[in-house]
DNA sequence: TGTAGTATGTACTATACACTACACATTATA
DNA sequence: TATAATGTGTAGTGTATAGTACATACTACA
């Protein structure tokens, strides 16, 4: 799995390339961030940042928040939230398809969202 | 939703009607914590303990940790595991069942452990 | 070559989390 | 009735989380 800082890191200087506002001192001031913060983060000396924080980034950077979410360790809190509402059925539906590959587990989401079951 | 630490009280009581070694004292020692601290949490004076704390505590009080887990506001450490691994597919799937009904999900649930998609 | 903008280093902070240690009053029991 | 066990109150601890504030050094370019 790639770190979270290095990924925001090349994902922000890709963007930077083509407009000269995402640098760091432009997008931690859009992300509402010092940018000394965001330095330290992109390289690694500092934990990645809060749930919103992150949620902004993904905004700012085009990213999926999810993913970014997933890269610092955590898990959205509205997936929480859904797993906690229904903890016993939650867990066994996600224990149940752990090792399954990423086609079944589509096929599975279409049904969710049809709800034919 | 009952809170986690006057639930934990309940059982724990209707255990000790049977068994006098479910005291607080006793029970605190086993799963590892200071009576006073158990006594705190169930009264919600403090905030429920860690996850390996609330396992502990599951296993001897004959309880569904993911359930308790959850009264405690968390998810389990595993489940969070295996949605960080493919964080966009689980996001879908789980935002994808969050109105299903109780019924549906267990059959999304059957068809995940049989692996028949 | 000056200066505007940029990245980074150092130091600090406030709050939450997850408890421990011990004293004390009450209750049960032998 | 002595003592053993129980539940609870008060106070304090170490660590993690999630950052800020400011100074310094570099870099581009006009």
């Amino acid at each position: 799995m790639p770190r979270f800082g290095s990924h925001i890191r090349r994902c922000r200087e890709k963007l930077k390339k083509g407009d000269r506002t995402y640098s760091v001192r432009q997008v931690a001031a859009r992300v509402g961030v010092e940018p000394s913060y965001l330095s330290k983060v992109e390289r690694g000396h500092e934990a990645p940042p809060s749930e919103a924080k992150i949620r902004a980034l993904a905004r700012e950077l085009g990213e999926d928040p999810d993913a970014l979410l997933a890269m610092a360790g955590k898990v959205a809190s509205d997936l929480q939230e859904v797993i906690r509402r229904r903890p016993r059925l939650m867990a066994q539906l996600i224990r149940g398809v752990q090792f399954m590959p990423d086609v079944g587990l589509r096929h599975l989401v279409v049904r969710a969202r049809r709800k034919r079951i």
